[in-house]
RNA sequence: AGCCCCAUAGUGUAGUUUGGUUUAGCACCUCAGGCUCUGAAUCUGAUGACUCCAGUUCAAAUCUGGAUGGGGCUGCCA
């Protein structure tokens, strides 16, 4: 159990909060969702969940500059198809707005806030730095019934933007930077998204989060590590607002460290430059760590949350493997997706033993370790689509699939035996002719005799044409910086040969192709006329990783050979 | 430089509160092997860690102090 887990539990015993949970996600819709977003959503949620407890979704929108409806919109989505649920309770910063402006009246008359005409620059001269106190605002002893004068005519509209702000009267000495009388209003002459030209004054979010969390009667506010030291200003906040009978309830914020992946960049300006420079196809492009981008890749939301409870929840820096949440997405898939077949990169196979015009259908399985998911009739002909990588006409020694003279079972269908190569004028293999044995069909011999390797297939006249795209990793460093790292190869579009069922799928449909890979019917463009498939990750590949040893032990020896020289 | 936070295998994490029951557990990765109509899945096995120093104690990953290393903090962003 993670260290927040223990607190709650602790709480719960305690009776404190008369024993209840209440958490809450609060985003700022001025952004795309990422994946280390969905550890923070999840992770509130599922405490709630645990706990009996209740999750809200709070939109965190003070700062109306970069904040927009479609944010929300597209925020909420993403939360719900992760699987987090607010249920009624969605609230919006922006509704509080009448009432934290009471509020800071409240602290006005307790001598706790002021308003201050230092602008930007003279607020950041006199704050003082890492090892010297600051100074105080020639401001900061106005009389209270000064400051609530001032403080009205900043909402009424009375100053420009940026003469006033109302500050908090802390401690211009502490070692803590943020307690140095932070700033609690700013004028804005910003239209809000929500608020329209109610407000020209916002308030800031150190102000508006911890109150907006004892409006909420939220009990545990969980956040990331970097809001650690706003813990002590959250506090005061709180604890001079119930002073003054404002509040009746002290939330308790608790921080946890936030989710970095290996190949993989949150930072939204990083991010934007790919965005901007075409090198993805917008912030849901499949290879961007974007919840969105994911759902489009067909990762699933199981997925994900599997992966975040095998991360955990601490205080350390995390880097995690790609390669975890790679093993998740194949994890889920494996129990879920139906399998199909594919050929990607297509080789003509002629069985010249089978009868000229004919066509069967074989009834496969469509999951081997799942009988309930039934069967599907897959056509089978005299010309075939094999992968053009399971036949070698000089094969190295590990290889088991294809060549002249070799016995292969077609999957699910026949054992074939190749017994001739055609080429073209350069010397290209063209198509392969094999026979097939009638007395093989359902995959096994009579006679009792195996072969080593099984190959996927599909009808050559059947086979649907379609548009597959072959994603891969976005970078190409473990830690990329960002542009410099793109891999060039994170997407290949290729025309690929699908069997026929696949044309009867939704878009949004997850597969197997078997011995390729996870792939997903492309939510926006996928229909029956135009198939459009999504790679959402390949199979784990050992015939690769004895390519590349086999590989390296030969250069390995092809030096020591030329040493010998 | 001041303040705050963090420290267990390649990565992530359990164990630390209440010291012994731990030859420090699990997962991913890596390696070897078994099985197989997916070179998938699955199964078996292997490699691999308590940052350091001092103290307390019969006994320290666990408690104390210090050091070292890493991270955060000087927006009228959140």
């Amino acid at each position: 159990m993670d260290f927040i887990r223990k607190i709650v539990e602790e709480d719960i015993r305690n009776n404190k909060n008369e024993g209840r949970v209440h958490t809450r996600f609060p985003p700022e819709p001025n952004g795309w969702m990422h994946i280390g977003h969905a550890m923070a959503i999840y992770l509130s949620y599922s405490i709630a969940q645990e706990y009996s407890g209740l999750f809200n979704l709070r939109f965190d929108d003070t700062d109306p500059s970069k904040e927009s409806m479609e944010y929300v919109e597209a925020i909420k989505e993403d939360i719900q198809w992760l699987g987090a649920d607010w249920e009624d309770r969605l609230y919006f910063a922006s509704d509080y707005f009448e009432k934290l402006y009471d509020f800071a009246v409240g602290l006005i008359k307790a001598g706790k806030a002021y308003v201050c005409d230092l602008n930007v620059d003279e607020i950041r001269e006199q704050r003082g730095s890492l090892t010297e106190p600051g100074v105080n605002s020639p401001f900061r002893d106005r009389s209270v019934e000064e400051n609530l004068d001032l403080f009205k005519r900043m909402r009424e509209g009375e100053f420009e933007d940026g003469s006033r702000v109302l500050r908090a009267k802390v401690d211009m000495a502490s070692p803590n930077l943020l307690m140095r009388d932070p700033i609690m209003y700013r004028i804005k002459r910003v239209s809000h998204y929500r608020t329209g030209d109610d407000w020209i004054i916002y308030p800031s979010y150190d102000y508006t989060h911890g109150e907006s969390d004892a409006i909420e009667g939220i009990t545990h506010s969980l956040c990331s590590l970097e809001f650690e030291t706003h813990r002590p200003l959250y506090d005061w906040f709180v604890d001079e607002l119930l002073a003054i009978g404002k509040i009746e309830h002290k939330p308790r914020q608790i921080e946890f460290s936030r989710l970095n992946v290996t190949y993989t960049i949150t930072s939204k300006r990083r991010l934007l430059e790919l965005v901007d420079g075409g090198y993805v196809s917008g912030w849901d492009d499949p290879r961007m760590p974007i919840l969105a981008g994911l759902r489009n890749r067909g990762f699933p939301a199981s997925a994900i949350r599997m992966f975040l409870g095998k991360v955990g929840v601490t205080k350390r820096k995390k880097n995690i493997d790609m390669g975890l949440l790679e093993a998740c997405v194949r994890e889920e898939l494996d129990r879920d997706a139906n399998r199909v077949m594919a050929v990607l990169n297509p080789l003509t196979v002629i069985l010249t033993n089978y009868p000229e015009g004919q066509e069967e259908y074989l009834e496969i399985p469509n999951h081997p370790k799942d009988e309930s998911r039934g069967t599907r009739k897959v056509p089978f002909s005299k010309v075939l689509l094999i992968e053009r990588d399971d036949f070698m006409e000089d094969p190295p020694k590990k290889f088991y699939r294809l060549t002249l003279g070799r016995e292969v079972r077609l999957r699910n269908a026949y054992f074939i035996k190749c017994n001739d190569v055609v080429k073209d004028k350069s010397g290209n293999i063209v198509e392969v002719h094999c026979t097939y044995d009638p007395e093989t069909k359902g995959g096994s011999a009579p006679d009792g005799r195996k072969v080593r390797a099984t190959i996927h297939w599909v009808s050559k006249s059947h086979a649907l044409k379609s548009e597959i795209r072959l994603y891969d990793r976005l970078f190409t460093r473990e830690d990329p910086i960002g542009i410099s790292d793109y891999n060039p190869d994170s997407l290949t579009t290729i025309t690929g040969f699908v069997e026929p069922s696949v044309g009867e799928a939704e878009p949004g449909t997850h597969y197997q192709f078997e011995r390729l890979g996870y792939f997903f019917t492309n939510l926006q463009e996928f229909s029956k006329d135009t198939i459009v498939i999504n790679r959402t990750i390949t199979l784990r590949d050992t015939w690769a990783k004895i390519k590349k040893q086999h590989l390296s032990t030969r250069k390995k020896g092809q030096r020591k050979q030329k040493k010998k020289n």
